[in-house]
DNA sequence: GCAAAAGTGTTGGAAATACACCCATGT
DNA sequence: ACATGGGTGTATTTCCAACACTTTTGC
């Protein structure tokens, strides 16, 4: 941030004074941070929405969010948000990115950043008390309100993307899983059926999978054996990650 | 944006009402946008920076930004900034993401969205009058001002993968150009040599490139066809691209 | 014993890599 | 004539995709 127009019109660099006078200005902006919360339930992927109460968005659901204060980073407010709605912290969290139309948000001028976040659900099931709040399937997601279908969409492409190029998805898995739930899950992110050989072959030669040496229980039929994923090894050998298979 | 917390700690979605009272409340924040501005001259990748004259940063470079307007949506305050600054329009534009610590600017709280443009050094060569803007190598880019070097960097990986799986380095060359000027581009990207056979192969293999039937001219050996790229055939095939070698 | 998923290797084809010589132009 | 990069093909290797049977457990 660093341009102002000279009287000839050659744009230059601006004093700190000037800055201030226009940061102090009213020339500023209502700023929020929504949050496409992802759960992965029932072999399915699952996104975190709340009913709106706005008459123009009658019945329609939502991403959660909230205005930034102006002494919190950004970062920071999304983690309150997650905080307050799932009572969680150590959350994978990322940005994607800023949604910024003039009319996007009907209480007036308001730009939002979207993030997207990835929890545990079976830690997290107790705490969804209040019925504003559902959990949806991905792809039964539509007809948001204001412009959060598009944030939204934009997010779930991001996930896609990023779980075939680091191991964002385990965050989604309880911290022990089995080979078949890890499949499970890309194969609901992607939307795609994979090969169950080839998908145990690849994450094996990654070799960022420790044996727990136990096994599910209560389940009907063969046990599979629990993993988890090595974050250690992950960040000495400098996050190197080969891809998952096609989108 | 939707939340607010109801007395007994649970939070619920807001009234339109409500929100418009924070909305038009204290609690706004100044808001920028930053562009990196790349461009490509004598096979290096460059970036365009501007001399900050701030006391705080003295004699450092920073990017080229200004505050967004309260009218104006966030893509159209890019545009505006990057035709104030090089009188180009029309230019291809990527929003990466928001940038938001507390104390990223000595003015005050001012979250900026990094946005990064490719442009033809070629057509805008004359317009850099002013002796405070300059193009940079960006290999030599470093202790930029406030957060820039961050967003800099975060700009530049976000180009290096962009340029893999989408036709956007074109944008970065003349109308008309030889397979050496695409190759060389990408080594300047990428940072990396590319083998000129295989380079080659695989853009013919794509099939996006249309021969002009011309060759080039004043080069100091055997001149090279000229190409253009082709984005109908490319937007009918519904934008598929394989990737380009590795990083 | 039956249903359901766990666990396990091989092979063929496609794609990527490595590599060297002759050609056209300007000086 | 020579220096510079243009233009071209093949052999090898690596990676990926397709594919089926035996084992273990719960009921």
């Amino acid at each position: 941030m660093s341009v102002k127009q000279k009287p000839d019109g050659i744009p230059t660099a601006k004093s700190l004074k000037a800055i201030q006078t226009e940061v102090e200005s009213s020339n500023r902006i209502a700023l929020s941070v929504d949050c496409v919360i992802f759960g992965f339930d029932e072999n399915k992927l699952k996104v975190l929405l709340i009913r709106s109460d706005m008459k123009t968005y009658q019945d329609k659901w939502s991403l959660l969010g909230d205005l930034v204060r102006p002494d919190e980073d950004l970062d920071a407010s999304a983690y309150r948000i997650l905080k307050q709605r799932t009572g969680l912290s150590d959350l994978y969290l990322e940005q994607v990115q800023a949604f910024g139309k003039v009319n996007r948000h009907p209480a007036g001028r308001v730009v939002t950043v979207a993030y997207y976040s990835l929890i545990n659900v079976q830690h997290h099931k107790l705490k969804i008390l209040d019925n504003e709040l559902h959990w949806h399937d991905v792809d039964s997601v539509k007809d948001l309100a204001f412009d959060h279908q598009e944030i939204f969409n934009t997010c779930y492409s991001r996930l896609q993307k990023r779980v075939q190029e680091h191991p964002a998805g385990f965050s989604l898995l309880p911290n022990k899983f089995s080979l078949r739930e890890l499949q499970n899950l890309y194969e609901a992110i992607l939307g795609v059926k994979l090969d169950r050989r080839n998908f145990r072959k690849k994450f094996f030669a990654m070799d960022f999978l420790i044996d727990l040496g136990e096994i599910e229980v209560n389940v009907p039929h063969r046990p599979g054996k629990l993993y988890k994923f090595n974050y250690n090894k992950y960040e000495k050998r400098g996050k190197k990650w080969v891809g998952i298979d096609f989108l």
